[in-house]
DNA sequence: AATTAAAATGAGAATGTTTTTCATTCGTGA
DNA sequence: TCACGAATGAAAAACATTCTCATTTTAATT
């Protein structure tokens, strides 16, 4: 991510906006609630408030630089936009996240919505499950 | 849905329950946030704490009677559970929900799960577009 | 480099949803 | 009918997110 990207964006480029990317980026976590993200900026010493934090990632899934999602933990969670569409694979418990692509899935959704007179904007599709190391 | 069953999820038959199974049975929703059918038991005069509405939802999901979803709304909805397993189709202008099943979906699931070393408990899948009426 | 208008920010208040607390009431088996 | 544990309602608390507004920053222009 550039600072290019902001500007595509029509963003100004500030401090905030550039150490959320980069938080994001550095995380090994690719998928960060606000909170995940705030605390990674307290950490590295920025003073940036939690508002922002929310008005930043918000304005970056406008923009397409983040997805958003709903796991069923009650709040959203937002991954950058790097790569191509995929779904998840969750565990419940340990909450790791795995990643899939589907090609089949996705074509009979696109069936689903076409019968269901729909025109389709977005999907999403949660896997939950246990994972191996939790099955032990 | 019958007193019975709340006997056999180990609940007590108590008036709350009762009324809440009745509501989300009489209504023409078939989903429902805890707001909603709190409202419905105002109209029907009858005195229910908000608090023991999510309570009660809270359990009848745990005993399996209702489920719970996490649309992009931000907040939870719930069903019951008359019928079989299905998923949502979602008009994003006008809030209408869809619901369908497919089993070369389902199929492609277990084996995306399996594949990934997960142990499935649960799936569901949102796909978001604009009905036929919003088209217009 | 200084000027400036618009945009962005931080702090805290406010909002909306959901959970918790606790005194009181109710349901159920004896 | 009694007794006891479970369930309830009201209010407070918790939590995630958004809003307000005074102050600061950006970026374009002198
Ligand atoms: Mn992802
Ligand atoms: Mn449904
Ligand atoms: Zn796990
Ligand atoms: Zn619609």
């Amino acid at each position: 991510m550039e600072k290019q990207d902001l500007k595509d964006a029509g963003l100004k480029v500030t401090t905030p906006r550039i150490k959320i990317l980069e938080i994001m980026e550095q995380s090994k976590l690719r998928h960060m609630s606000a909170e995940d993200v705030y605390k990674r900026l307290l950490e590295a010493d920025e003073e940036i408030g939690l508002a922002t934090v929310y008005r930043v990632l918000t304005q970056f899934e406008t923009a397409g630089l983040v997805s958003r999602h709903h796991f069923e933990t009650g709040h959203s969670v937002f991954e950058l936009n790097q790569g191509s569409h995929h779904d998840h694979i969750l565990c419940v418990k340990c909450g790791r996240v795995d990643e899939f692509v589907d090609d089949t899935i996705e074509k009979r959704q696109r069936e689903i919505a076409d019968k269901a007179g729909y025109e389709m904007t977005d999907h999403c599709l949660y896997i939950y499950g246990i994972c191996s190391s939790c099955q032990e």
